[in-house]
DNA sequence: CAGCGGTCG
DNA sequence: ATGGTCGACCGCTGT
């Protein structure tokens, strides 16, 4: 397999065509400079990259239909006749995309009167030479270039978009129609082709086509044995068209021996044409094509040799003099992610003018920090590590761009690319990735870290502008930038965490499924593995033959619902969820939790503080978002996380703020009354959308609806969705939800309205100008695009809940400096605070984060916090 | 590395 | 008719 030769073979006018349509509901957005249209050629380029990276040929040619006529034209007049005509605006993008081909270092070829399936053909036969061994791929969005695999060759066909193909092999065909390569003509010659307009046998379609050659074989057999047919209508017209059938067959045969003049020698793929292809892009207006070009990386297809800019640094060890200024940016490097352990293995500031780096971590004891920054928190905990205070900064380039969009990623060579007028090497590329990371040759690091705060200099600016016209400048400088410095705080200070609690509940636990394991493999007859769903499928719905539900991509579900449903008939699936229960507690919490106690008997998570669409923050290494507290089972976890010496743990939450939320944003006086007159939101639900006159008549089943459709409006739900999650009718659960918005008629309001206004402008927002970007909005796949209306509807209430409690926490953290008290935040699980209290200090802490909660902005309904304290976080809940 | 499954708000 | 609830992280399996 090694060292063979692949050779890619194109159908360029049918992906050309496919690619024109995939990218038609953008057209205007594709235009260059000159007018021209580019949709069809910018997707034959995205769909050429892709499948580069993807299949590494080592020969390539693009095949395109020379002309009108054709030899099958002289055989067939009507022959691809009542075509709609081909677009305008494709037809005029093709020598474009000839040339493009050209540029790329990549042959095109076309051939009078033969069509490019033809010339395909023709170079895969060639390629079967035995000893030259070539691996064949053909793209195309046809499908009856399928006639053409066999054991080296493979047929891709484009799907949807640019980037999805079906990979035909001889064993697809078997599985997927039940046919050889052979029969594959055969079928065509039956059923016809209706784009290329040629009609088969009467009355036959695919499915009578393939159940007539299951059965025969072959058209030749099937003629030969057409008289013993029973008689029927399709018989008839299986005799009358006989010549049709034949004539067809032809049709659709590919000839393989088509008069090329060209060879497979002629298809080598050179490299690209760097100056010309830089040029053709500026002609077409590829702005993001030419910043990949000149991204000069090993990873670059077109050619690696790429010229960097030169860049001037200066090596500065302690000895040397230290220069900083005040609006220098600086920048600390580590590898891998985890800065509360990773070691600093160089650094750099500087500006436009003069750059420095250095690898001599004595230098950063000695040194004054500049204003400018990447990523604040990190550098301030790298810092603290070596006991140096790091003081809170004016700009940080990862939270603007975080704060401008959160569709990319937030790194620097991503910021080069979005914002710098030449494109940064990633860390992957320059560092290495995986086991073969490793800190390279100074020249060539130092090279890199100055490269970095040539970017961040040269950006700063546009990133300002940026936020300034959106509004967002105090998102920076008033939320992300002082949270940062609370957030490094709480990490700095971890949470307590006993190992032997955590060991004392896995020993229990491994108990308990050892003894689950014992009584699963005898209700099953077999061991197998539990932890497969696979595995698991085949016994439950082959072996016990249980009733299965949906199916997953790969088999059977064994998803907790499904079990569910199974649990009350079948013994071993009650046992099954809790062996799940069990060992998922034992994996993740004990197993995963226990590595993570560093040697001060503490776990620091790190928070994620430029990630999640919505404004959220997560947690990471380990994750303290999702301890569990819903079953006692998992539940005891929380038993190991404890406060400092003499202490407890203090658990602030916001009560219903999403929903508190929504009723602000929407202005809807039923939602806000029933905040304002502090009523169980559930039950005033209940009482509003089923018409019930008092509370007390409110059963809990009422309260359980209503506490659903409550929380699922806030996501977009249909009537479907909360039909399923409740179990009840489809129709009624229309009903819940018609009645919900027509007793809060601004809710439903505000969700036309955030909709319309997402479509219009690409974006929603947070109540504090936090934006999130919705391009699919205006999709025209129905999927995709309710899936972004839902977005645009849940994206202002979590977002805006969250950065509530943002500001929460950032005034809290001053009020307890002001206040000098010892009391530290913990955790923050988005909408509520884990704070640890000395016993000293308690009651006036209570009070201090309640109100600073339920300050922390005014909104139309008033906020409100509850608290437990305990001597574990498992009391204090 | 993707897919499944499960944990949280 | 379609598919049908937002936002996260992590462990295990199987290729």
């Amino acid at each position: 397999m090694e060292n063979k030769n692949r050779l890619l073979l194109i159908d360029g006018s049918s992906v050309a065509f496919r690619a024109f349509f995939a990218l038609y509901h953008q057209i205007d957005r594709f235009v260059a400079p000159s007018g021209l249209h580019t949709n069809a050629i910018y997707g034959f380029h995205l769909m050429l990259t892709n499948l580069l990276e993807r299949l590494q040929p080592t020969h390539v040619l693009i095949a395109f239909d020379a002309g009108k006529t054709t030899f099958r034209t002289e055989m067939f007049a009507d022959y691809k006749g009542g075509r709609a005509k081909t677009p305008d605006e494709f037809r005029e993008q093709l020598p474009f995309i000839k040339e493009m081909i050209e540029k790329l270092g990549l042959t095109h070829y076309e051939l009078a009167n033969y069509e490019a399936d033809d010339i395909i053909g023709t170079l895969d036969k060639l390629a079967e030479v035995p000893d030259v061994a070539f691996d064949v791929t053909i793209v195309t969005g046809d499908k009856d270039l399928i006639q053409l695999v066999d054991s080296n060759t493979t047929v891709e066909i484009s799907k949807k978009g640019v980037g999805e193909f079906e990979a035909w092999t001889p064993e697809v065909l078997q599985e997927k129609m039940g046919l050889s390569t052979a029969q594959f003509v055969d079928l065509k010659a039956l059923m016809g082709d209706n784009s290329d307009n040629y009609p088969g046998v009467t009355k036959v379609g695919e499915k009578t086509a393939l159940n007539l050659l299951h059965e025969w074989g072959s058209l030749d057999n099937l003629y030969e044995n057409v008289d013993s047919l029973k008689k029927s209508k399709m018989k008839e017209n299986l005799i009358a068209d006989r010549e049709m059938a034949y004539l067809s067959k032809t049709l659709a045969t590919i000839n393989v021996t088509s008069p090329i003049e060209i060879g497979l020698d002629d298809t080598i793929y050179h490299d690209a044409k760097q100056d010309e292809l830089l040029k053709f892009y500026d002609e077409m207006g590829f702005v993001q094509f030419r910043a990949k070009l000149l991204e000069n990386s090993a990873e670059n297809i077109f050619d690696s040799s790429v010229k960097k800019s030169e860049i001037e640094f200066e090596v500065v060890s302690a000895e040397n003099e230290i220069s900083v200024k005040k609006d220098d940016f600086f920048y600390l490097e580590i590898f891998g992610e985890n800065y509360h352990k990773e070691e600093i293995v160089g650094f750099a500031w500087g500006n436009a003018d003069k750059i420095f780096v250095s690898k001599d971590l004595t230098v950063l004891s000695k040194m004054d920090f500049p204003e400018n920054t990447y990523d604040f928190k990190k550098n301030r905990v790298l810092l603290n590590r070596l006991g140096r205070e790091l003081p809170l900064v004016s700009f940080d380039s990862m939270l603007a761009k975080y704060l401008l969009s959160t569709t990319e990623d937030n790194k620097i060579s991503t910021i080069a690319r979005l914002f710098a007028s030449e494109n940064l090497a990633s860390d992957d590329e320059v560092y290495g990735k995986g086991v073969k990371r490793a800190l390279p040759e100074d020249d060539v690091f130092f090279a890199h870290l100055a490269r970095k705060i040539r970017v961040l200099v040269e950006t700063k600016e546009k990133l300002l502008t940026g936020l300034s016209e959106n509004e967002q400048l105090p998102l920076l400088t008033e939320m992300e930038l002082p949270l940062a410095e609370v957030l490094a705080k709480m990490e700095i200070a971890g949470i307590s965490a006993k190992q032997e609690t955590l060991e004392e509940i896995g020993a229990e636990n491994e108990e308990r499924l050892s003894a689950l394991t014992a009584e699963i493999y005898e209700l099953a007859g077999e061991e197998f593995n539990i932890n497969s769903p696979k595995q698991l499928g085949v016994i439950l719905f082959e072996k016990l033959e249980l009733p299965h539900g949906k199916k997953t991509k790969t088999g059977y579900s064994t998803a907790v619902d499904v079990l569910e449903n199974l649990a009350a008939t079948a013994p071993i699936v009650a046992k099954i969820l809790e062996y799940r229960q069990v060992a998922k507690v034992q994996s993740t919490y004990v197993q995963g939790l226990i590595p993570e106690i560093a040697a001060d008997g503490k776990i620091h998570t790190r928070y994620v503080q430029d990630l999640t669409q919505t404004g959220r923050l997560s947690s990471v290494a380990p994750n303290l978002q999702n301890i569990p507290v819903r079953l006692e089972e998992g539940r005891k976890i929380r038993k190991a996380f404890v406060p400092s010496a003499d202490s407890v743990l203090l658990s602030s939450d916001y009560s219903q703020i999403e929903l508190r939320v929504l009723a602000h944003i929407a202005q809807d006086p039923n939602l806000i009354e029933a905040f304002k007159e502090d009523q169980d939101i559930h039950t005033s639900t209940a009482m509003r959308v089923f018409g019930i006159e008092k509370a007390e008549d409110v059963t809990p089943n009422d309260r359980r609806n209503a506490k659903a459709v409550n929380f699922g409006i806030s996501y977009g739900e249909t009537d479907f969705g909360l039909a399923r999650r409740l179990g009840i009718d489809r129709k009624e659960a229309r009903k819940f939800i018609d009645m919900y918005f027509d007793r809060y008629p601004e809710v439903a309001n505000y969700i036309e309205a955030t909709i319309r206004d997402a479509r219009d402008k690409g974006f929603v927002s947070t109540m504090f100008n936090r934006r999130r970007k919705l391009p699919e909005i205006n999709s025209r796949n129905f999927n995709i695009r309710n899936g972004a209306e839902r977005q645009a509807i849940n994206a202002p209430i979590q977002g805006s809940a969250g950065d509530i409690l943002k500001i929460a926490m950032i005034n809290l953290n001053r009020a307890l400096l002001a206040g000098n008290f010892q009391t530290k935040m913990l955790l923050q699980v988005h909408d509520e605070i884990i704070l640890d209290v000395p016993n000293a200090e308690l009651d006036e802490i209570k009070a201090l984060v309640k109100s600073t909660m339920e300050d922390a902005v005014e909104l139309s309904v008033p906020l409100k916090v509850e608290e437990n304290t305990g001597m574990t976080w498992y009391e204090a809940k």
